[in-house]
DNA sequence: GCCTAAACTGCATACGATTGCAGTTAGATA
DNA sequence: TATCTAACTGCAATCGTATGCAGTTTAGGC
């Protein structure tokens, strides 16, 4: 193990002093341009690199953001944290990868994070404890709820989309194409995007004299998709089932199309339609040809981008709401043709 | 922003030294119960926590380690960053994440790397520089590939499936289910996976007397996959095409099997068999039910984690190469029902 | 050729922890 | 009670860089 070169031995080696090879790297500082030569001249010699661990200790500017997520099987993650990383990777932000389950883990974890004076924190899926998002803002630390809404005058921002819009376009689309006995699949109950999409659901069936035909839990899980699906068609005549179903995500409602074509033997959309929600890859698979609500994630990672950034760089500024708008993307799944 | 408590101030509140605080922390340094009981007390009063950033510097080992993917739109790599992440947090290590698509991209962000003097790097699809590899072994920072295979002798190490057995396991499969006219898709060219699934898939028929019917190249991407598929389906009669393929992993295999379908009309298996590998989530999907080589994703990791927690704590350690068994799962797109 | 302002440079300190060393205390033993 | 050892504690140096301040050089204007 050869000892990396400090600034240290550049000085040394340039004939400067420590300072001058410091300013050398620090854009608009005072240092001679015959200087910065013969440092970086040095510099190269020696391969040296500035030590990030040592300037985070005096600028306390990790330029690192966590990113806690809780599962990646669903593909809307990946992409995020992919879009994501590449985004702040370009403003020379790198991003810390969080994986928690649970709210208790997730909050053990940000307190490690802490210890590594992220300079933000992005909650993918996660919640956390709300003495700990207080904690965190009261540390200076910026923390940013993606696909979440963050109680209302917290200092915690959030990026999200319309969620409440994209469940009434759900429950219009599927309403315009004829269907009458329409059932809705949610997600986790005490999540804002389920709240959100299954009030817009029910406000636009409302407003057009229905009401939801069938309910069912799926927590977000492609097992708990599955036991929701079979619940609500299993052995139903098929006047006492659904002729449509909203999905809380694609994740989901491609576990439900699995089980309504594999398991039960019906056809989509003849039998059911089947309506998601995110547009994630797999929605446009020949495959599912799932109709989706799409949240526009590229839109979604510039907002987070921004957000953070500015609020990292002025930590006065107040926490900040992003509401995206949504789009209908109508596929096989509920009759398009192709 | 509230001023974080230090190591001083808690010294302070608890009436000690500094190094007694700092000792409170490290197990199995010399202090007294009743010191660390002030300790933790005044800590917790003051919410002190440890700054790892600072402790880095010291101890020059930041519990950092390094992964750097290209694309996560196979959903093969998600699985790993999720499992590997969750499985170095158990240890104490964080993963610091890199997005790279080409080769001098992540030259580049390896450099930005190394400046976190993380402890070391995971490489998971992405390939860099011999010259950087080198650059890192010098510097001290163990290197892993995962999922390729390390130029004989480096000092990177490598953790991956058996791909020549795979191949074969792919051959013997189609084989022995009866089909005689077997085709390829290949990944990207260069890549080791691809040579060795080759190789070891082209042996077997030969061991067969039979040869490659057809060959394409998908280059691991969806969109190479589709153009790669019409090139060996579109326009052909049945007995100028493949009956059988086998397609070098399963995110392109999924694409080869909607073109296959919905595009040309095809039948699977009726008219054509397909064969992936990895065994992606997306695989044992009902609207796929694709036969595929599965890679063992926890041994995998469990093999990553080990050979570098192993490397981080010595650093005299030889570069090592793991190769991991494979296994055939046989689903629908091959015959086999449900 | 002199003066002033601007540009540059280096010294020294700070960031927040770890750790070798030496000194102190307490307990055990004779 | 005196002595030795073991356990503990604190001092001070250190990791590698950033930066305020004061001093020095340079350039430019007259």
């Amino acid at each position: 193990m050869v000892k990396v070169a400090t600034s240290v031995d550049v000085a040394k080696l340039a004939g400067v002093s420590q300072s001058a090879v410091s300013r050398s790297y620090t854009p608009g500082a005072s240092v001679a341009e015959a200087t910065r030569g013969k440092v970086m001249e040095a510099a190269r010699k020696l391969g040296y690199r500035p030590n990030a661990i040592a300037r985070t200790l005096i600028t306390r500017k990790s330029r690192m953001i966590a990113v806690v997520a809780s599962y990646l099987d669903n593909q809307f993650y990946p992409v995020v944290i992919e879009k994501l990383s590449k985004r702040l990777q370009g403003d020379g932000y790198h991003v810390l990868l969080f994986i928690a389950q649970a709210r208790q883990e997730a909050d053990e974890l940000l307190l490690q994070l802490m210890q590594y004076h992220v300079d933000g924190i992005v909650l993918l899926s996660a919640t956390l404890s709300s003495g700990l998002a207080k904690d965190c803002a009261d540390g200076g630390i910026p923390v940013l709820l993606f696909n979440r809404i963050a109680q209302a005058g917290g200092t915690v921002s959030s990026v999200a989309s319309d969620n409440v819009a994209g469940g009434r376009m759900a429950a219009r689309a599927l309403i315009a194409a004829g269907y009458a006995r329409i059932g809705y699949i949610a997600g986790m109950e005490d999540s804002s995007t389920n709240r959100d999409r299954e009030a817009g659901y029910n406000a636009e069936l409302a407003a057009h004299g229905q009401r939801v035909f069938a309910r069912a839990v799926g927590h977000y899980s492609f097992e708990g998709a599955q036991t929701a699906a079979r619940q609500m068609f299993q052995g139903r005549d098929p006047q006492q089932r659904p002729n449509a179903v909203f999905v809380a995500n694609d994740h989901m409602a491609i576990a439900v199309m699995d089980v309504l074509r594999s398991e039960l033997g019906l056809m989509v959309p003849q039998d059911v339609a089947v309506m998601g929600f995110d547009n994630v890859p797999q929605a446009s698979w020949a495959g599912y040809s799932l109709s989706s609500i799409e949240q526009d994630a590229q839109a979604m990672i510039e907002a987070t981008a921004q957000v953070m950034l500015a609020q990292i760089n002025d930590d006065s500024l107040p926490a900040q709401h992003v509401n995206l708008p949504v789009r209908l993307i109508e596929r096989g799944s509920t009759g398009k043709t192709l």
